[in-house]
DNA sequence: CCGTGCTTTGCAAGCGCTTACATACAGAGG
DNA sequence: CCTCTGTATGTAAGCGCTTGCAAAGCACGG
């Protein structure tokens, strides 16, 4: 920088006020720094302009799993607008329960960065706190948050919605493929999903049978596992929700392994609208998940430059994407 | 940090010391410093040590589309060694061509970095050179590369054992789908898949058909345009080769929906044992992507410790994985 | 011609660490 | 008892920027 201060014939001050386009710089100034820099190829350290200026310009993303579809996609969402905005983007993936321990009890973001988003992350209580002791705005996505902004769906109304489709088809009995905790991962939107089953229910007038619920661990042998069981029954119904496309598609590969037929024998609904749901002619509610990591990018943009603001919440719309998957139940007139 | 030296009687450069856990500093006076560290909850800033260090601690990590399932499985396999050893990942995924030139013209990672993975990014010369300008080691995934470090897999050796498991079943009249360079990217490894179903048509003695070769931008859609281009000629092929899983994926549900039944009337296989390919039920061969990043992550943690050593290759193992898309040809001896 | 209020620039003190070098001290060897 | 090594610690000079404050320059009205 000294360089380019005495190339420019100014002081290294001038030159950083230059190189941030602050506004008190004569334009004539201005053009012989540029210049000077051009010519020596100069770009500023920001390691040291961070320690300087005492921001760190970072925020950090954590994730529980990151090489999952959900999350890849969110990330990826995310990195384009903060990298627009000048943010790096520190990614912590916590993949199992002694990763997720160590990294709330150690808390390696201190003095790392300027915000926090977590992605489909609900949080205990304490290490809601530990988070917060960072003392940084904190975004969450993929979940309601209380004291935080976020970024959303409506995740009972997308169950909702998939169980209305299936009643309107003529289904009456339908059961649903729930997930149980991974390390408490999850744990509030499969609630809130559930609930929307159980709403969807209750509108359209069907019975509650509890043993039509299953719960699997997430993933697409999961959603095999919880399949066939509901299909194994004497009684099996004849509609199957599943909490996420990636259940659904291990439901769907189940039945017909079985021999059943999908949609004639069983239909099969996800939420997400997968990359591979096309080709899997699976009938689901679509959610805008990068979408909700640009989203989520902006409102940690605001966020750094405003914080103390008041926590907003967004909840993006989602909608029924009908395909091959589901069909009028079989012995309704046709 | 020096709260920390006072509380433990001593001065920062023995706190600085302790805390990196250089080995000249003596048993007790550790002990002390620790005790006040953990006492005051004090981390060091990161920031600081890096600038006082000159070392960014940091690893640059290029991608074309951090959202696609290879790429965010090997940045996944990557962040955990790189974490591990106290490196911070900083992810540019590059997206469309403009976001490309942009990246290599002002180079961001300038000053920023201590090492940079490419992951599967053939990059132009130019490109290479720009990369170099930065004065780091340099590691490449996915792809074979000169001059620099790399790990990736027998590009042209998968394809072979796909076509020799094809011939094995008595086709005789393979299709290959293939990639065309989308923004160049891609563009060496689809040449040695190419190579390789080229090699295995030779050596199970098949002749060479140009036309059942089709080219497609990547992804489903593209093996679903592909399929059906194959599949409605007069003369179609009893079995297809497709560069990718996911193009297989589509090419599975084109042939679906065109009434062919898989593998009743055409043979599918793919290549990279994507998480959905048991879904699908497709035979495949299988790459470990997780482990490809994981084994670059390595290879970058070496090269910061002892820059300017050999470039070295490390080629992973693929394997055969035989499903249901995958039959005798119709009208072999049963 | 001088005081005022701007805008533009420079000065210099940090930001919170690391590290070369100097120093102190302890035991070993003569 | 004294020098010689080697280890343990302290001193202080940076690392390459940002930024509060002061100074300088300028136009303007009085």
């Amino acid at each position: 920088m000294e360089d380019v201060a005495r190339r420019a014939g100014v002081s290294t001050a001038t030159v950083s006020r230059t190189l941030r386009g602050l506004p008190n710089v004569s334009a004539d100034t201005r053009g012989r720094v540029l210049a000077a820099a051009a010519e020596l190829s100069y770009v500023v350290s920001p390691i040291a302009s961070r320690l300087a200026s005492r921001r760190t310009h970072t925020v950090g993303v954590v994730v529980p799993h990151a090489a999952r579809w959900y999350f890849s996609k969110v990330v990826a969402g995310a990195e384009e607008v903060l990298r627009e905005a000048g943010l790096d983007l520190l990614l912590y993936s916590l993949g199992d329960l002694s990763a997720r321990t160590r990294f709330f009890d150690q808390l390696p973001l201190r003095r790392r960065v300027d915000a926090v988003l977590t992605v489909a992350m609900p949080l205990t209580e304490p290490e809601y706190e530990a988070v917060h002791t960072l003392g940084v705005p904190v975004v969450a996505t993929g979940l309601r948050a209380t004291g935080t902004h976020c970024v959303r769906i409506d995740d009972t109304g997308v169950m909702l919605t998939a169980v209305e489709h299936l009643a309107g088809l003529g289904h009456r009995r339908i059961g649903m493929i729930s997930t149980y905790a991974d390390q408490s991962m999850w744990l509030p939107v499969a609630h809130e999903r559930r609930a929307g089953y159980l709403a969807g229910l209750a509108v359209t007038g069907l019975p509650v049978e509890p043993d039509l619920v299953v719960s699997v661990p997430f993933g697409v042998s999961g959603g095999e596992r919880a399949m066939r069981r509901l299909m194994e029954r004497p009684d099996p119904p004849s509609a199957v929700v599943a909490e996420s496309d990636e259940l659904a598609f291990g439901a769907v590969a189940a039945a017909r392994r079985m021999g059943l037929a999908v949609p004639g024998d069983v239909s099969v609904v996800g939420i997400d609208d997968h990359d591979l749901s096309d080709v899997m002619d699976l009938t689901t509610v679509r959610q805008e998940v990068v979408e909700q990591g640009v989203q989520a990018g902006r409102m940690i943009v605001r966020a750094v430059q405003h914080p103390g603001e008041e926590p907003r919440e967004l909840v993006l719309p989602t909608s029924l994407v009908v395909r091959g998957s589901t069909a009028p139940v079989a012995g309704s007139s046709p």
